[in-house]
DNA sequence: GCGACAG
DNA sequence: ATCTTGTCGC
């Protein structure tokens, strides 16, 4: 029987076929409200991967401090898992436990910083960039690896970076956030440009590899730090 | 047909 | 992502 399929329940073709279609929606220009509070969100499982963790970090911004920023909020949420990873489909596999998560919250950010690949992704939806429509704020994707899209090799001292491109466009940047280590990579998700995500990435970068929003919501979701 | 493949 | 101890290096 056809089964009426929403959002988060669609078979693998359709859920591509969304994604074609909601990146059309995508605002790839600068539309920030002043920043005063940037989140962090990341993604863990519990259980053999049975249950969902969601982990939203909300960190105030301070430009005198910086890097060095106050958690004012962060919150844990967690629901039954829906679908298995597939590469290309994480957003539909994280995204419900975020919406979660964000839901609890008291203090809305005006950027958040996404675990995971903005634009830099073959539909150009990653998570960061579905998520940011969801919940009409600027993201960022920042990701331990690559999916999508071909780069030169970067330099090794901290701040090095070099384009991601996929054909003749630029959708990300590959940066070494921390001299030797492994870079990262760098995407716009929703109304804001590469630059701009650049430029706040460095900004929010202390000593690890990772800036302290997506670091810290790393930590939480994945139980270490916070057990239970 | 053979790889590649965020978390 | 997660399963897992020690160990090399700043």
């Amino acid at each position: 029987m056809p089964a009426p399929l929403h959002e988060w329940n669609l078979a693998p073709k359709e859920a591509m076929a969304l994604q074609s279609q909601l990146a059309k929606r995508l605002e790839m220009t600068d539309r920030l409200a002043p920043v005063t509070h940037i989140a962090g969100v990341d993604i863990g499982f519990e259980e053999g991967g049975e249950i969902t963790r969601a982990a939203v970090v909300v960190l105030k911004w301070d430009p005198a401090t910086a890097p060095d920023l106050s958690v004012v909020e962060q919150v844990v949420h967690r629901e039954p898992t829906r679908m298995a990873y597939i590469p290309g489909l994480l957003s539909f596999r994280e995204i419900p436990a975020a919406l979660g998560a964000f839901e609890k919250l008291s203090v809305m950010p005006e950027l958040v910083m996404v675990d995971g690949q903005g634009v830099a992704h073959p539909r150009r939806l990653g998570v960061a960039a579905h998520l940011g429509l969801w919940l009409d704020l600027p993201t960022i994707g920042i990701a331990k690896s690559r999916l999508y899209g071909q780069h030169a090799e970067v330099g090794e001292q901290r701040g090095d970076w070099v384009p991601l491109d996929a054909g003749q466009e630029t959708i990300g940047a590959v940066l070494r956030s921390r001299a030797k280590v492994k870079p990262v990579y760098v995407s716009p998700g929703h109304r804001i440009t590469l630059e701009t995500s650049m430029a706040w990435v460095m900004r929010c970068l202390g000593r690890t590899k990772l800036p302290e929003p997506t670091r810290l919501a790393d930590r939480l979701a994945s139980r270490r730090d916070q057990r239970k």
